[in-house]
DNA sequence: GCAAGCCAATTGTCCGACAATTAAAACATA
DNA sequence: TATGTTTTAATTGTCGGACAATTGGCTTGC
C-alpha cells in the first residue's frame, strides 16, 4: 500500500492518514474488517508497533474498534450518535475553556440556535418533551437546590426543547453548544430572586411550547438571553474587580 | 498515579483516559510539559510501549503534541478553531454519511441554523462579506461550471454569511451542518434552470444582508431550503427508482 | 567572546517474546 | 449421529530492550 502524505510527519500519523481517508471515502464500509497488525505491517513495510499506534489513533476517533482472538482484529465502526455527541460536548468544551470565548458570545450562540429550533420544537411537540421540561422546571424552583444542580436542570429542560424538533441533526449541533457553556454558567450564583426569574421565563417557554405559540417561544428565549447575559456581566465584573485588587 | 477507570479497557486507554481527565478538568493547562514517557511507564506501571499507544491516542484528538530532542516531550495543546472545525466536520460528515441521515432531515438542520444567523449577519456584516457573496453568486452564474464546483462556491457563500455574525462559536456549530451536506448536495445534478433559481434566491440574500433586512433574509433562506428540498427529492426518487429496477 | 563539537534527554522505530482471548477445528463420548 | 470437550491457530495486548533521530545545553578550544 502506498502513503503518499505528508512526508515530514510520523510514519504512525502517516499510516493512520491513510487508512483515515479510506474510511472517510467509503472505500471502507461499516464492519468491513482491517488486515490484521501483522499484514499491515507487511503492506506499510514498518513494524508492527508503528501499526499499533497508527490504529490506536484510529481508536481514539471511534473510527474503529478492535476484537481480540480468533477472526479478531480491526473493524471499520460505525459512528454512533451518542459518541458523536460525546466527542462534540468533549471538543466544544475544551475550545470554549482554551481559546477564552467571552461569556456573550457564548451566549449569543446558544441561545441563537435554541430560537432556530423553537419553531420545530413547538410544531412537533409530543407530551414527553413537555413533561421533561415542566419537571425540569418544577425542579429548579425547588429551595435547596444546589447551583450545579440547578444548571444541570437547566441543561436537561434545554435539551427537551431541542430533542422536541425530532431533528437528530440538529441535537447534534446544539448539544455542542449548550452543554459546552456549561462550565460557564457554573460559575454563576443563583440567587432565589434570579431563579425566581428564571423559573418564571421556563414557565412561559413551556407553556408556548405547549400551546404551539413559536413567536411566544422565540419571545420567551430572547428573554432568558438578556437575562442570562444580565447575570454572566454581573460575575464577570465581580471577577475582574476581585483580580484587580 | 493512580487509574481507577473501567478495568475491561486496554491499559493504554485507561491511561489515555487518566490523562485526557486531568487536561479536560484544568490540571494541566495548556503548553504544560507532560512527564516523559520513562517516567508515565514508571507512574501507571507499564511498559514505554503501552504509555506511547496512550499518548497516540490523546495526539490524534489534538489534545496533545509532541516533540523530540532534549527539552522535548509532550505538551498540553492548545486546541484551535481550525482544528476544531476539521474534526467537527469530518465527524459530522461521518455521522450523516454512516447513519443514513435522509437530505429532508440533513437539509432542515441546515437552513434552520443558517436562518439563526442571518439577524447577527445582516446587522454585523461588512464590505468583504457582501463581496464574497456576491463574487460567488457570480460565479456560480458562469456556464461550464462543474455541478461540483457549484456546490463549492454555494458552501463558500453561505459560509460568508455565517462568518457576518461574527460569533466564532456560532461559526463552528453552523460549519458541521453545512459542511456535512455536501456528499448529499453534490448527488444533485444542478441544470441551468435550477442553478437560475438558485442564483436569484442568492441575489435576494445577499440584497437582504447589505439592506440588513432580517425579514428578508429569513424569507430568502426559506425559499432556498424549499427548493433545495425539492430538488434532492427528486433526486432521491429517482434514486430509489433506479435500485427498484 | 565565540564557534565547533560533544553530550544527555527525549521521542520515533524496530524486533522478538509471551500472555490473553476467541473462534473454529478436531476429537472423544454417549 | 449428536453432543460436549479439548486442542489449535489466529489475533490483539503487553513487555523489555535496542538503536536511530532530533535537539537543546554544555564543554572545550581558540
Amino acid at each position: 500500500m502506498k502513503i503518499d502524505t505528508d512526508p515530514k510527519a510520523d510514519l504512525s500519523a502517516q499510516i493512520a492518514k491513510s487508512i483515515r481517508d479510506a474510511i472517510i471515502n467509503g472505500d471502507m464500509i461499516v464492519d468491513e474488517r482491517l488486515p490484521s497488525e501483522a499484514e499491515l505491517s507487511d503492506q506499510f513495510d514498518v513494524s508492527r508497533s508503528t501499526v499499533r499506534e497508527a490504529l490506536k489513533r484510529l481508536a481514539a476517533q471511534s473510527l474503529i474498534r478492535t476484537q481480540r482472538g480468533a477472526s479478531g482484529g480491526a473493524f471499520v465502526r460505525r459512528l454512533s450518535y451518542e459518541e458523536a455527541y460525546g466527542q462534540h460536548i468533549t471538543t466544544s468544551t475544551l475550545l470554549l475553556s482554551m481559546n477564552a470565548v467571552s461569556f456573550e458570545t457564548a451566549c449569543e450562540a446558544r441561545y441563537a440556535l435554541e430560537r432556530a429550533c423553537a419553531p420545530m420544537a413547538c410544531e412537533r411537540r409530543n407530551p414527553d418533551h413537555l413533561a421533561t421540561m415542566r419537571a425540569e422546571t418544577h425542579r429548579q424552583s425547588q429551595p435547596g437546590l444546589s447551583d450545579e444542580s440547578f444548571c444541570a436542570s437547566d441543561v436537561a429542560l434545554h435539551r427537551a426543547l431541542v430533542d422536541a424538533a425530532h431533528n437528530p441533526v440538529l441535537s447534534y449541533q446544539l448539544a455542542g453548544a449548550v452543554e459546552a457553556m456549561q462550565p460557564l454558567m457554573n460559575m454563576i450564583t443563583f440567587t432565589a430572586r434570579s431563579r425566581e426569574e428564571i423559573v418564571g421565563i421556563h414557565s412561559r417557554l413551556t407553556d408556548a411550547v405547549e400551546a404551539q405559540d413559536a413567536a411566544k417561544a422565540d419571545h420567551a428565549l430572547h428573554a432568558l438571553e438578556a437575562y442570562t447575559l444580565h447575570l454572566g456581566r454581573d460575575v464577570m465584573a465581580a471577577r475582574a474587580q476581585k483580580s484587580g485588587d
